[in-house]
DNA sequence: GTCGGACCTCAAGCACACTTTAGGTCAAGA
DNA sequence: TCTTGACCTAAAGTGTGCTTGAGGTCCGAC
């Protein structure tokens, strides 16, 4: 007997993400359930990890967009196996690892500048980023952590 | 003769900000210009350091309202010294400390999954973040990096 | 047959950190 | 005198990642 498919209830259940959220990851193209006679939609078992996956890649900081980048790097006529994940995670562990890198350098320079308690605006480093957010344009400024454990 | 205190352009040419960023943050109770005769806005020197703190402050992933927050532990008074700012500055490490070694727990965590390839729903500790973003309910996500580098 | 629950769509709302737009004031320079 | 530029206010728009609401379908249980 064939597998019927998941209802998105069951996703979020057993996800633990709300049924909205699921609906919203389908409208911005990260997963793509069918549809059963009804019209409802119907999941696939890979589709819980897809789901898990774009939980955990929110923990890491990424868009929707960059995670739907990396999702598409799945192969889509078979079912993912264990190394395509994992190729995936250690994909992450470089942007996770730049980016500890990159907070590492602001808090050093921060040491740098304690002491002189300057903030001024021509000589401190801190103003010259050199990898420039000014780039960035209109929108929202993502931010480094989910709430500041201290300050 | 009396200092006139800056124009909010010249406070934007100074800083890099944008004018409407500037009154934005007046808005938000970061900064308090008075006002001239014509009622245009007038800057002391020292908010020169405020805006400087602000920007400084966002590149380190905190919000607005955390910001402001340590801004009103500035003396009211007196114009904010060397020391005032270092002591700020110092809080403000000790938060980038817990952010990065937070990350590093969470690649710590990854690393352990890389290998099982795992990303499963009841094992793995990637979903058991403990310091819950559960409890946040709706809004936004503060995210972890400014532009990941790689991913 | 009608009730509840799970599902459906589409549109609007929310938070944050701004920018953009529309409409107006004011002072200096041609 | 007219224009230009810098400034003013208030309101609406932007982008991300959702949630909420309104209004409707579908199916099993009572």
């Amino acid at each position: 007997m064939a597998f019927e498919g998941l209802s998105i209830g069951e996703m979020a259940e057993r996800t633990g993400l709300a049924v909205s959220a699921i609906r919203y990851y389908e409208d911005e193209g990260l997963v793509a359930p069918w549809r059963n006679a009804a019209g409802r939609r119907r999941y696939q078992r890979a589709d819980l990890r897809r789901l898990s996956f774009i939980m955990v890649a929110q923990r890491f900081g990424f868009t929707l967009a960059q995670i739907r980048t990396e999702l598409d790097r799945l192969p889509r006529h078979r079912a993912p196996t264990k190394r395509d994940w994992a190729r995936i995670s250690a994909g992450f562990r470089d942007g996770l690892d730049a980016r500890i890198a990159q907070l590492e350098t602001l808090r050093d320079t921060l040491d740098g500048c304690i002491g002189c308690g300057c903030l001024s605006l021509q000589a401190c480093k801190l103003y010259n980023p050199g990898d420039a957010a000014a780039e960035k344009g209109a929108g929202p400024r993502y931010l480094l952590g989910d709430r500041p454990a201290t300050m």
